[in-house]
DNA sequence: CTGAAAGCGCTTACAG
DNA sequence: CTGAAAGCGCTTACAG
């Protein structure tokens, strides 16, 4: 009654289960004590010292004879001993754990944000734990009790920390900043692109390109960060004489862009140009024109979008946008919550993170003021 | 010496610094106490109970009378208590996290799997710690600590774990699983799309539309899910007559596929189909044929993609592919783990989740076999 | 149903 | 430099 040398294939609903036959070590049919990790009191033992002998040898500065230290980091290496990094948090009242609040993980801006942010993190031996929240509701219940996590620290990004949390975190000491996202609330330090400047220079870039009937295609209505490009852009353009500016609502989303480019472009006198608060919107529009409308871009339609994501360089989207460097922005962001533990008590911060108005092909370009920097052409009048 | 109204804005580098004037509460000027969050005793004093009463009001199934549990809650309730949960898990050895281990971000499709995978998490209670590891190095050392953070699972996608991973959480009785990786690694259980069936469809279907040359871009050479996937497709290309398939590999980033798909169509006899191991990769492929090489899609070359990521409905790619919903992967995923936990000893699942090859525009069609499906067109012969 | 007590695996004054 | 001991904030038998 051998084992059969292939994988058995059993069906079972629309998955295979493929059973493997091979030895999976002295567990095979034990029933697996899971045996408990080593402690250090383990340690201790066979190293033949006192269990904080051992903890000191975990610990960076403290002090151990080093005949001793290397003895014990011996009995850990044999034993493979590794620190409960729970039952330290629990002592030091500190987890190295920052918590990242973010939904729209669709939109590769915030994709990129998440993988910056746990590469510094790294660094300094800190980890993220992660909440993925529902865009729609801006209280998620579940971050609500992130602060039984012990975090260090919360980062939200594509989302907004409700007044309760941001107070729970005030009272616990826990710095908390927001990514991209404004807020009127105290004690949340933000981070942030150059949204006005990009809506100014945005709207002067448009208008020098000979636009007259243009649309914006915002985030959510509640997003202070769309709305400040949009009265940047709105207001330049109204200077500049032109006051009939289309503007929609496209949530973030792809499927919201689609919509409201198709509402903007299916008008009496549709949009020639069009501003889109996000990188990732303007690709729906972009998708909706030469589709649907079987728009010429640019010559029957410029598009501008915001981030600078990487695809926005790809030959497909070759998108004109305003760059908001998200390595940049979460290096900040690090240094406020760094600034904030060091130094508690300290008022929540406020930066800006700089752009540049990125020349690609989806818009019409005024005849001056592109120029190339690091490579880039950008309009910089 | 009233503070000014409007921000003050520094110039720091690159960054402006805007201070914020407004009032943050009781913690302003006092160098913030950081008052420690309360704990059980807390609460067991302001009720006129014992700490373990406390306790097991929040203990799920634990025996308390329903009066006095109310009366602890509200005083819970008034101190703004939250329980510990490094405490908890501390005690019951426990802590209701699993790591995700995870690369190659910028792939829509695995910031899909970390999407749903949170999600279905939240449902339990559970949450993410995250590792976002360098693609280039197998053996990622700070994943190798990650046992210390006294996670309940490791899982594990666009990445694999070492032997001596795997061999730590067999001996800790902590399950691990991958997700679109294979291992050869015995107690690695993993969860795949129909990477073997795949390879043999597209080999038809490029076959039936009448290409005779024919180029593959895998993943990484080492990817057991790209090699899979290729030798099903080449061997099945060699069983209908065509023997002669380019192979190149693009490591799964875009700009590695850039350069595979310049190769390709570089040489005195260009591909005149394509077959992408990933979505992403087809993209790049795409971008290239179009831009560089001003190649008719799918009149000059036929590109398919795996994965089916949403971008690939977009119709700036609209592209062909075989799918792989990241959402049953997850599930998958989960349910293996969940068995794992409740069964120790079990030996490693493989899992294998359905796909279909849906046809879009980036790929000739044969005249038969194309079908309607869930209002999806697939091809199915 | 309820409380006192031990224990989870660490850190960190405090003596020596 | 080193060890004994208290404490971090929980859970969970064990008595009552």
């Amino acid at each position: 009654m051998s084992p059969p040398l292939v994988p058995r294939l059993i069906r079972h609903e629309h998955v295979h289960i493929l059973t493997q036959r091979f030895s999976t070590g002295p567990t095979v049919n034990k029933k697996s004590p899971a045996r408990r990790a080593p402690t250090e009191s383990d340690v201790a033992k066979l190293a033949g010292v006192s269990q904080s002998a051992v903890s000191r040898s975990f610990t960076p500065g403290a002090s151990v004879a080093e005949s001793t230290r290397k003895k014990i980091l011996q009995a850990a290496q044999t034993l493979g001993y590794h620190p409960n990094l729970m039952a330290r948090s629990l002592a030091t009242r500190r987890s190295n754990i920052f918590a990242l609040a973010i939904s729209d993980l669709e939109n590769p801006f915030y994709a990129q944000v998440v993988k910056e942010l746990s590469e510094r993190l790294r660094e300094t031996g800190r980890h993220i734990l992660l909440f993925v929240s529902n865009p729609d509701r801006s209280a998620d219940p579940d971050l609500e009790r992130v602060l039984s996590y012990q975090v260090d620290a919360l980062i939200l990004t594509a989302t907004t920390a409700s007044i309760e949390l941001a107070l729970q975190c005030q009272k616990a000491g826990i710095p908390i900043v927001q990514i991209n996202r404004e807020s009127r609330v105290p004690g949340i330090s933000t981070i942030r692109g150059e949204n006005q400047k990009a809506g100014h220079r945005i709207a002067d870039f448009m208008a020098a390109a000979g636009h007259k009937r243009i649309g914006f295609i915002g985030g959510t209505r509640d997003s202070g960060t769309s709305r400040v490009r949009q009265e940047a852009f709105v207001s330049r353009l109204a200077e500049l004489g032109i006051s009939d500016v289309q503007v929609r609502y496209g949530d973030y989303t792809f499927e919201g862009a689609a919509v409201a480019t198709r509402e903007l472009l299916s008008q009496d006198r549709p949009v020639d140009a069009l501003f889109c608060a996000s990188d990732y919107m303007a690709f729906a529009a972009l998708d909706v024109a030469k589709r649907e409308f079987s728009k010429h871009i640019p010559d029957d339609l410029s598009i501008v979008g915001y981030d600078d994501v990487p695809e926005a360089a790809h030959a497909v989207y070759d998108l004109t946008t305003y760059s908001q460097p998200a390595a940049a922005m979460v290096e900040e962001a690090i240094k406020v919550i760094d600034l904030m533990i060091e130094n508690p008590g300290r008022r929540a911060q406020r930066r800006e993170v700089r752009g540049e108005l990125i020349v690609r092909g989806t818009a019409k370009v005024p005849t001056a003021g592109v120029v190339t920097k690091h490579g880039k052409k950008i309009w910089h009048p």
